[in-house]
DNA sequence: CGCTATTCTCGTACAACGTACGGGAATGAC
DNA sequence: GTCATTCCCGTACGTTGTACGAGAATAGCG
């Protein structure tokens, strides 16, 4: 326990002259979603979060989240690695961007349906939808909890659909954190799965494993289920089945 | 798109000449779990896997996940960093091994009631249980999908806990994925959530920001979600709800 | 008893990362 | 024109995971 005392969240008070805060006073979240004023005086700027955003996002879509790296991104975008903190304080700030960057392709101004029970599957789909096309953002939000402009009009319809339950705010609020961190998890299997299926050995090792420890004759239960898989359903139908339940579970009292 | 295609899924055959695989052809996954005769010959190790994994937990536990690194783990354990690399081929590896020491806590020969769902919550309760002592567990395992015995042998249990539903084996193991994936949601948002209770400024900021947002007429349902929250439960009894509403939700049929 | 093959130990070294620092370039206000 | 302000970014530092390979310990064999 000696050496055990240090080095560990001592993070405070960025310096933080960007182009996002009131420079306050140290500790200041999420000042940076109300950045909106350039000052007038000064140089002008050559990029812009947008840009460096939607440049960050691109990568990771191709290449994935850990290609995702400061100078990686500077490189891209055609910028000096350290003119990327003039934008971002940081990385993780960048990474939240990047987040509520792609939740803006969420739709929120379709008509609800007015049964909670649809609407809510029906958000939960798009939330899916979206984690395919971005296939890091189940980790990237695993991590993270983002408030910014896109999650929060999300957030809100996700709340409008659920008005008709008459719940309380705060369980409201948790139904959506559930329904959320379900479809993250889910997607994020299927997605490990399918790049696991990629690399067949891999797979066929696993599988192997597997069997081993099933003829050791202490998991009986694991072995009739890998002797007896089942018919398998489709991606799609398995997240519907497991959404429905989750849903369907749901009781407008509480 | 000229320097975007290098460096990223090149890592193949490592060399290993450790203490765990046949050394086989070359692609070799968990060969590290069957790993047990010595060969006799050569050195006799100073340390052992269990040790090091041990001293990595502790350190989890201690400092947080990001406080093991190979070179902490090794000075807590009286070694040098590079015989880490003796015992486990990477630190990914070390992280697994971690998973399924702590998973080593889970009892997995207690009597099962026969009512699955009772034994379905059972089983949840132990995992959160098991998370809250661990706190970085819902962070390692959202990115790992570990197979190690200790895991298996829960995974087992939670089989024999839906023998009494008769479903077929693809459903039994999504089953017990879902509950893990929701109870590693929960528990990591509870975990964020108390750390973040740790830093007020932060968590008033966040409110403040909260609060200017719902003041801008585009979030009614925020609004009035921010105002009228609604008595709050602890957090055993929140997850205790959601728990028995994902579980009540599930039903025999398939 | 050495010899030798084998195995474990670990100092050194390197590439990649996030980012602090600070000098220079561009701009608007006066 | 001057000056304060803002942005750009080369350089440099500390930290990370881990490749390499020389040395130490051990067991089997002659």
């Amino acid at each position: 326990m000696s050496s055990a005392t240090r080095g560990d969240q001592e993070r405070n008070e960025k310096k933080m002259t960007r182009r996002d805060g009131t420079g306050a006073t140290g500790v200041d979240p999420q000042q940076l979603w109300l950045s909106t004023g350039r000052p007038g005086r000064g140089r002008k700027p050559t990029f812009s979060r947008e840009a460096i955003t939607a440049a960050a996002v691109a990568l990771a879509d191709a290449e994935g989240l850990e290609a995702v790296t400061m100078r990686r991104v500077a490189s891209e975008v055609g910028a000096g690695v350290m003119s990327l903190y003039s934008y971002a304080p940081d990385k993780e700030t960048l990474l939240e961007l990047m987040v509520d960057h792609v939740s803006g392709e969420l739709p929120v101004t379709d008509p609800l349906t007015g049964d909670w029970r649809t609407d809510l599957k029906a958000i939960g789909h798009l939330q899916r939808a979206l984690m395919l096309r971005h296939p890091w953002l189940p980790a990237a939000l695993s991590t993270r909890r983002t408030l910014g402009p896109n999650t929060l009009a999300f957030l809100e319809r996700a709340l409008a659909a659920l008005r008709p339950t008459r719940l309380d705010g705060t369980t409201k609020l948790e139904i959506f954190s559930q329904l959320t961190g379900f479809v993250t998890g889910h997607v994020g299997h299927e997605i490990a799965q399918s790049a696991a299926a990629d690399q067949p050995d891999r797979a066929a090792a696993e599988a192997r494993y597997l069997a081993t420890v099933a003829a050791d004759g202490h998991h009986p239960e694991l072995a009739e289920v890998l002797s007896a898989p089942g018919r398998s359903l489709t991606p799609d139908a398995t997240f519907t089945r497991f959404l429905d339940r989750l849903i369907d579970g749901l009781d407008a009292s509480g």
